[in-house]
Order: C-alpha cells, then sequence, then structure tokens
DNA sequence: GCGATGGA
DNA sequence: TCCATCGC
C-alpha cells in the first residue's frame, strides 16, 4: 500500500527514537558492525526506512522529530513514567549522534523541543499543518499516534520483516481498537495501560476488556457514569483504581498544543549533500547503500524459466515463500546466467574451461551434513562474476563416481587456485569419491574469520554484509530442520541448480570483496601461511579416523552402570524419597530445604539452588550425600558423554572415530573438535583415565605417539614480556610453578609446599584463561582478599608480566584489537565500555588472546611442517588428534624413531620465539599410556 | 577464559 | 533453554 499522492502538500514526521529503536532490535540477532567494532544496526536500519519512504512515497515535506532528553511533564506528574523501561544499550546510545549526522547529510530537518516528546511535538504539528491543507503521516511503529488520525492525518508503519508498510486512516484505526473515533484510543489505553511507556492502567484490564468497555461506555468518563452497571471483580478493580485510570488517561494522551512554530518553508524536501552521505556511508562500511549513492546504472533485468513441477512431479512440499529484505539484491532481480551440466558432452567443454582457468570456485550439494555418510548431488563451479555450472551426479554412486572422477585432473591440478566457502568440507566429500584437491586454497569462511574473528561467518550473513545480497535462502528449498525437511536429491533440478551455482557464484565474488580486508588487517600471513595450508593437513586427520576399542568400552560401561546403580540406592537412602538427582532442579531443594546441609545457599540466575560441582565440593564435609552425589554426577557424565557414546560413532566403512575440526570457531585462533569433541577426554580422574585407554594405534604393529608442549602459554607470556624471572627459570628448565610460589610466598625453593604450589600453579592458569581475582577465589576456594594478594605478590615479583598485561590493555584501547605473533587480530569493542565488568573481560581477554593465539598459531605451523615432512619422506605414519598443545601419531614400529625426531624437530623449531620450546613425548599402544 | 556435549 | 562438566 502506497500513501494517496494526488497531493502536493504531503508532509512526514518521522519519530526518531522509535525508528531508531526498532531498527536497532531488528538486527539483535544478527547484529551490524565495521570494522573498528561499531555497531551500525541502528543507522542501517534506520537509513533503510528512510531510503524506502524517499523512494517510495515522495514526500514534499519531512522532518524528523526527537525527544529531548529531559524531564517531561509526564514525569512531573507521575514519577514512574518510563521508570520501568530499561536503560538504553551502550552500543544504541553511540548509535545516536551518528543517525543524526545521517539526517544532517540527508538535509531533513531535526525537530525536538525541551520538556515534551516527540509525539506531542509531532502530534501539534500534525494538527496545524492539517490546518494549512496537508496530508500528514506520521511515521512510527507505536500505536499510540492512532489517537491523532484524521481525515488528514495517517500513521505510517514501516514494514516488519519484509511485510509492506501499514497506513493508517480512521477506518483502520476503527478496526484495530474497535473504537468510533481515534480519540477514544486515549481511553483505551487509560484502561489497559502500557507496560513499554509504564502507564498502568487498570489491574485486570487488558487490550479485549478495554475495547469491550470503551465500545459500550464510548468513554473514561462515560464509564465511570454507568460504572453500578459492572458487577463483580471488574467492578471492584476500576472502582478501586478510579483515580490511577484518570492519572493514565493524562498520561496516554498526546497533547496538541506544544509551543513550536509550524513553519512549511522550513519542512520542504531538499536535495541531500550526496558526498557527505558517502562519507559517512564509508565510516560505516554500508556498502549496499554506498552503491545506491552511485550514478544509477540501468539494470538489465533477466527473465528467467522456471519449470517447475513438470519434469519434475508435483511441486515441493518443503518449499517455504522466501522472505527477502528489500534493500538487497537478490537472484530475482540480479542478473546471472547459471548452467546445467548434464552430459558428458557438456563435462567435457566445462573441463576444457576449468583447465585453462587461474583460480576457480567450486561448491558441492549433498545429502547430508556428515563428510562419512552424505552423498554428493552436485558440482557447482564458478570462474566469472555472474555466471557458474552445475554439473548433475546420478543417484547410482557407480555411475556418480565416474562422473566425479572426470573432473581428477582439475581438482589434482596444482596450478589452479581453489576457491570455496568452507572447503575441508568439499575437499572431505571430494575425498569419498576418490579425487584430491591440490592447489593454493581460498577458503572465505575463513579469511572472513580472521578479518572478524568474533561475527558470523556464513555465506549468508558475509554475502548480505559484503555484497548487499540476499541468496537462496535454505529453507525456502529444503523445509525446515526437522523430520520432513527435504535432502537436496528431493529438489527440482532447476531450483537446485540457481541454489548450487548461486553458491560458487557468489563465494567466487565475496574472494574478490574480502580479499583486499586480509591486507587491510594485515592477517594475509597468518591466512596464506597458517590457516590455507592446514586445511588438507585438517582434511587429513578427519579422513584417517582413530582407532577405539569398543570391547573394552563396553566391558567398562557395564562397571560403570553397577557403580551407579549402587550410589542412586546410598543417595536415595540417605535422601529419604526418591527422585532425579540427575535434575539440579529436584536435588536443589533436597540438599538445601529438606537436609539443610547449607542455610545461605548459592542460587543461580533462574533463582534455583545452584548445585554446581564448586559449590558441592565445599560442602562435601557436610554431610555423606553430598561425596555421593559428586561421584554419581562424575560416573554419569563418563558414562553417556564417553563411554556410551564413542562406540556409536565409530564409522562403519573405516570402523574408526572421526572428529570434525572446525577451523574458524574460537575467537583465540584455536580450533576446535566436534562429533565427537574429542578435545575434552577425561585425563584427571581415575575413572576417565579408563577411556583415554580405549583410544589406541590402529593395530600391533603401530604405536599411538602421543607428543605435547610443556608450559607453552607460560613460555610464550615470558617471551613476550621478557620477564627475567619467568625467562631464567624457563631456560634452566626449572619447575616454574615452584618458582612461582618461591617467589611469591618469599620461602626458599626446597621449602614449598605443594599446597602453595598448587596456588602458584592456578595463579598461572588464572593469567593464561584471563580469570579475574573473582574466579581465582571461587577456583582455588579462598577469599578475595588472599586472591587479590596472591595477585599482587605475584605481580610484585614479576613486574614484567605485569607491565605486559597493561600494555596490551594499552595496545587494546589504542588499536581495538591485540595480535599474536604470527599476525593473528581479536578486536575488543567492549575495551571501552562504560560497564566495569564488560570492560573487565575486554581487559581480560586483550591479555590472554596473545598468549593463547601464539600458542594456537605454533602448533598450527607445527602441523603444516610435520605433515608436509611425512608425505615427502612418504612416511606411513599418521597425524590423527589435535588438542591445543598435543599432537598424536600412528606410527608403524619400524618408523617410529625417524617419525619421533621429525616430530620433535618441527614442534620445537616451530617458530623462535627467543626461549626454547620443549615438548613430551612417548609412545605406546593406547594414548593413556602414551600421554 | 573458551568450546562441545548430554540431560531435564 | 539452562545447567553441569570435560578439556586446554
Amino acid at each position: 500500500m502506497s500513501a494517496n499522492n494526488n497531493q502536493d502538500k504531503r508532509l512526514f514526521l518521522l519519530d526518531a527514537y522509535a525508528l531508531i529503536y526498532r531498527s536497532y532490535f531488528a538486527f539483535i540477532k544478527n547484529p551490524r558492525y565495521n570494522s573498528k567494532g561499531l555497531n551500525t544496526s541502528a543507522m542501517l536500519g534506520f537509513t533503510n526506512t528512510l531510503e524506502q519512504l524517499l523512494n517510495k512515497e515522495n514526500p514534499t515535506h519531512l522532518a524528523v522529530v526527537f525527544d529531548v532528553h529531559a524531564p517531561t511533564f509526564r514525569h512531573e506528574m507521575y514519577e514512574a513514567y518510563k521508570a520501568t523501561r530499561e536503560e538504553m544499550p551502550e552500543d544504541l546510545r553511540k548509535a545516536i549522534p551518528w543517525v543524526r549526522k545521517i539526517i544532517e547529510a540527508y538535509h531533513i530537518p531535526i525537530l525536538e523541543k525541551e520538556g515534551f516528546e516527540a509525539d506531542d511535538v509531532i502530534g501539534t504539528l500534525a494538527k496545524k499543518a492539517e490546518k494549512e491543507g496537508y496530508q500528514t503521516y506520521m511515521m512510527t511503529p507505536d500505536k499510540d499516534y492512532a489517537q491523532l488520525v484524521s481525515e488528514n492525518i495517517f500513521m505510517y508503519k514501516p514494514g516488519r520483516g519484509g511485510n509492506e508498510v501499514e497506513i493508517w486512516g480512521i477506518p483502520e484505526v476503527q478496526e484495530n481498537f474497535e473504537v468510533q473515533t481515534p480519540d477514544q484510543v486515549i481511553d483505551i489505553l487509560a484502561l489497559m495501560g502500557d507496560t513499554a511507556d509504564n502507564i498502568p492502567g487498570c489491574p485486570g484490564v487488558g487490550p479485549k476488556t478495554a475495547m469491550k468497555l470503551i465500545s459500550a461506555y464510548h468513554s473514561v468518563d462515560g464509564l465511570y457514569e454507568h460504572i453500578d452497571e459492572l458487577k463483580g471483580k471488574q467492578k471492584e478493580n476500576l472502582v478501586e483504581h478510579e483515580a490511577q485510570v484518570r492519572l493514565s488517561r493524562k498520561l496516554a494522551e498526546i497533547i496538541q498544543d506544544v509551543p513550536v512554530e509550524f513553519d512549511e518553508s522550513k519542512l520542504v524536501m531538499d536535495e541531500p549533500n550526496w558526498q557527505k552521505l558517502q562519507e559517512i556511508f564509508n565510516e560505516l562500511e554500508f556498502r549496499s547503500l554506498s552503491q545506491k549513492l552511485a550514478p544509477p546504472q540501468p539494470q538489465v533485468q533477466q527473465q528467467l524459466s522456471f519449470e517447475q513441477g513438470t519434469l519434475f512431479g508435483e511441486a515441493q512440499p518443503a518449499a517455504t515463500a522466501p522472505t527477502r529484505r528489500d534493500d538487497l539484491a537478490h537472484i530475482e532481480n540480479t542478473p546471472h546466467e547459471y548452467y546445467l551440466v548434464e552430459n558428458a558432452m557438456q563435462r567435457a567443454s566445462l573441463r576444457a574451461e576449468l583447465s585453462v582457468q587461474e583460480e576457480f570456485c567450486f561448491d558441492t550439494e549433498t545429502t547430508g551434513l556428515d563428510t562419512h555418510t552424505a552423498e554428493l548431488v552436485c558440482l557447482s563451479f564458478s570462474f566469472r562474476k555472474g555466471e557458474a555450472y552445475c554439473v548433475t551426479l546420478p543417484e547410482n554412486r557407480e555411475e556418480a563416481l565416474r562422473v566425479v572422477q572426470e573432473f581428477r585432473l582439475v581438482f589434482g591440478d596444482e596450478n589452479i587456485r581453489k576457491v570455496g566457502q568452507n572447503i575441508k568440507y568439499d575437499i572431505l566429500m571430494l575425498k569419498q569419491y576418490d579425487v584430491e584437491v591440490n592447489g593454493t586454497l581460498y577458503d572465505t569462511m575463513i579469511a572472513h574469520y580472521l578479518i572478524q574473528p568474533e561475527l558470523r561467518h556464513n555465506l549468508d550473513y558475509l554475502c548480505e554484509t559484503y555484497l548487499g545480497y540476499q541468496k537462496v535462502e535454505t529453507v525456502s528449498l529444503l523445509g525446515k530442520k526437522g523430520k520432513s525437511q527435504l535432502t537436496m536429491r528431493q529438489v527440482p533440478l532447476e531450483q537446485m541448480k540457481e541454489y548450487a551455482c548461486e553458491d560458487a557464484d557468489l563465494t567466487l565474488q565475496l574472494k574478490q570483496v574480502i580479499d583486499p580486508e586480509l591486507d587491510k588487517t594485515g592477517v594475509r600471513p597468518v591466512f596464506e601461511e597458517i590457516e590455507m595450508p592446514l586445511i588438507p593437513v585438517l582434511a587429513d586427520m578427519e579422513a584417517t579416523g582413530v582407532s577405539l576399542n569398543t570391547r573394552e568400552l563396553d566391558a567398562y560401561a557395564k562397571v560403570l552402570r553397577e557403580q551407579i546403580v549402587t550410589l542412586e540406592q546410598e543417595i536415595k537412602e540417605l535422601a529419604g524419597e526418591k527422585f532425579n538427582l540427575s535434575s539440579p532442579k529436584q536435588l536443589g531443594p533436597i540438599l538445601f530445604e529438606k537436609l539443610k546441609i547449607d542455610t545461605n545457599a548459592k542460587k543461580t540466575k533462574t533463582k534455583q539452588y545452584s548445585t554446581s560441582e564448586e559449590v558441592l565440593a565445599k560442602l562435601v564435609d557436610k554431610h555423606p550425600i553430598v561425596g555421593k552425589i559428586l561421584e554419581f554426577r562424575g560416573l554419569k557424565k563418563l558414562l553417556s558423554t564417553y563411554v556410551e557414546a564413542l562406540p556409536q560413532l565409530v564409522d562403519a566403512k573405516t570402523g574408526k572415530i572421526h572428529t570434525s575440526y572446525n577451523q574458524a570457531i574460537a575467537a583465540t585462533g584455536r580450533l576446535s573438535s566436534t562429533n565427537p569433541n574429542l578435545q575434552n577426554i577425561p585425563i584427571r580422574d581415575e575413572n576417565g583415565r579408563e577411556i583415554r585407554k580405549a583410544f589406541t594405534a590402529s593395530d600391533e604393529n603401530h604405536l599411538f605417539l602421543s607428543a605435547d608442549y610443556s608450559q607453552i602459554e607460560l613460555r610464550i607470556m615470558a617471551a613476550l614480556s621478557k620477564d627475567p624471572h619467568m625467562l631464567e627459570a624457563f631456560r634452566n628448565n626449572q619447575d616454574i610453578h615452584a618458582i612461582t610460589a618461591s617467589k611469591i610466598y618469599k620461602v626458599p625453593l626446597e621449602e614449598v609446599t605443594s599446597d602453595m604450589r598448587r596456588k602458584a600453579k592456578t595463579a598461572n592458569f588464572g593469567i593464561i584463561y584471563g580469570i579475574s581475582a573473582f574466579g581465582l577465589s571461587d577456583r582455588l576456594n579462598i577469599s578475595r582478599s588472599e586472591a587479590k594478594e596472591l595477585i599482587d605478590g605475584y605481580f610484585e615479583n614479576f613486574s614484567r608480566v605485569k607491565q605486559y598485561m597493561d600494555e596490551c590493555i594499552k595496545v587494546a584501547r589504542d588499536h581495538g584489537y591485540v595480535e599474536t605473533i604470527k599476525g593473528r587480530r581479536r578486536y575488543l569493542n567492549d575495551i571501552n565500555s562504560a560497564n566495569a565488568v564488560v570492560r573487565g573481560v575486554a581487559e581480560r581477554n586483550a591479555i590472554n588472546a596473545p598468549i593463547q593465539g601464539s600458542a594456537a598459531d605454533i602448533i598450527k605451523l607445527a602441523m603444516i611442517n610435520i605433515w608436509n615432512e611425512l608425505r615427502q619422506r612418504k612416511l606411513q605414519a599418521k597425524m590423527l588428534l589435535q588438542v591445543h598443545d598435543e599432537l598424536n601419531f600412528d606410527v608403524p614400529k619400524e618408523e617410529l624413531d625417524e617419525v619421533k625426531q621429525i616430530v620433535k624437530e618441527q614442534m620445537e623449531g616451530a617458530v623462535d620465539i627467543g626461549l626454547p620450546l620443549t615438548i613430551e613425548m612417548n609412545a605406546a599402544p593406547n594414548w593413556l599410556e602414551a600421554h
């Protein structure tokens, strides 16, 4: 719907704060940031709304109205007014001056009046304009404005989530509020109240009742004149709260006599300051809006012929209507040439083209997400913008294999760079079809991970922010997640082609846009020297998999189950009742209310009793049940997460466990492991060790070789801070935790007790993991003052460490980011936050990120070098697992000496940080004995 | 401190 | 969705 436009006096009044709030929260799940870490959601949303208005409605007069932050007459009337409204988020507050700058650049007048709110100003102006013969459109999502609507005054509600704009005239107000005249909206609001504005209304009266009462009695006054006609609770409530209702009516009424002047000459639409706008958009990095400012180019519309439901059966049950943002380009309004490649001849000509490219982008569509069980459905390729090819594959595996094999040469060509989004997945899929991918790799997901580690890196998001383009949504093809979701096989061919080709085309386009950012952010060396060469290494590790002794685990499961049952009985006896002791919700009241183990028990955010390990560990002496619960929990976790789960993840084809490494999750640069997570296999307690034992070498002719860096993070901290005491300790290969204890507690090394060492060790780790004094006291079960003394003692003795930490924070404040030794960046947007807690987190990250991130850089380099060396020497040994500072291998016995030498050399020599990096290494039949 | 997983 | 627990 478009506003009536046979008028030359069409005034639009925008409620600035309401629109800004709405814009900000519209992006709350997927906030936009520019590279400086500024949250630009509000600016982007507001500008888009404004652009749509200008393009669609062509206003003759226009103004934006702001509230002034001073107590208004409503506060004087009712002090709680708007008190429940949460304080404005910091990001949003920072956005306001930007929005003002944008409005000024558009040459749109800003109106505000101290002591009055935007709705009062807008109401007054609308009425004045009406007298001058204007049609006024009040642009706001706030329904309170309905009371102002008249013949010539309309509400203009911006569209939400792809919906059309709604324009409310008198009929719409009558319909939505079930009133006869718009001013009765005030009476409705007076009765039902408004939580956002903290207008109290009458308790027990919601929208439905309010509408019913007003339609019967026409107004609040009318209602109270006939109050005796009502009865029961409703009447009681209304009588009791009459004063409150009448006050509410005053609060809800928008006043129309604000002392503002209606000067139409100042509100006339003007041409924007294009240059200024361009500057602002550049700074905010609004790429698609910037493009719109460029001189308009004729859009070539390409008509696509979809032949849905003809060749491929009926329509698609899962298909969902697309929800599009209308400020973005998409497949239907963007020229493109996407081709199906279905027969041998077409494939041959595609191969010929691919073979002469310097680089091409490819993507695979499959029947699932697990590379070990999924099948390829098609391959798509792109090497020119807007052009892509989709090679369809037969359902029969043998036939499909033959077709995929045809592309073996181009994929294997060392001289062709391969571009992809999460390319490790595609490499693993092709591996299942005996195709190796060689040549330089370029993964757009990882590129973006290095440019903006904290944000999301999925293709949809990247296309929207960098290309101003909205991809075809996966749900519109396959339907929602769940049972009824289709696989790519069931999607009609033409649709699949459009989707698959779009992926390849856009990934290639994305590469062109994102690539310069690698230089701007200085992460190109990490990208080219670490992350890209690591991809084939990880793919190889994932494909190799690790052997698991399932028989041993099954036997252990039985033992565990028996222990658990016994414990469960004992606990229930002690508690005196049956309950589900895996449920903290049920356990809490039993411990703290029935057994009264602790009279002032800690509670969680959601008002439940906290029954966490650390809480219970402190109460272990109070009641025998506590220890048993802890033991029960530990065993149960072990059983469900590992002993029972792992054997089920053994791959039927290979008989091994294949984890999957994610290279673009952890903001510090570490890898993460899923499906299963092999980076958290128990080690510390006795029970857990059985599980490590089940990870074995591939057979009796092989050994499980485990190598881990000793104290790599503390060594890095010593190197980065150049603290003389630390450096000395490491150069002399001394026990760093004991040395730390001896310094902090001012005792000779020989007199350090195990408790002192333990505390010093925790302090060391505290620094590495960036925990606060609060966290340290919690972890060591000591008071906060003792924790603070510990930390103070630490800094006194390792003053360069303290100095280094302060420097990290300063660097973060000055530049907005910190770096690892290899130039991997982490941005710390909150480093200047006014909120001390938020700022504290950022400060600890500023210290921790260079240390943890550098360790990640180092082990990744070692992995690449070892992998290359093993390959070059044509050794059979295989790298199996990475656990942050540890590498594990499956080594044929006869290769052991050679492999050990390679591993030691490459791990210790990965980089020179100015002090020795040492490793510990061991070979055994299984992981437990090797570690 | 982060990341992954299982259970209610 | 939250809570608890494993690893580094």
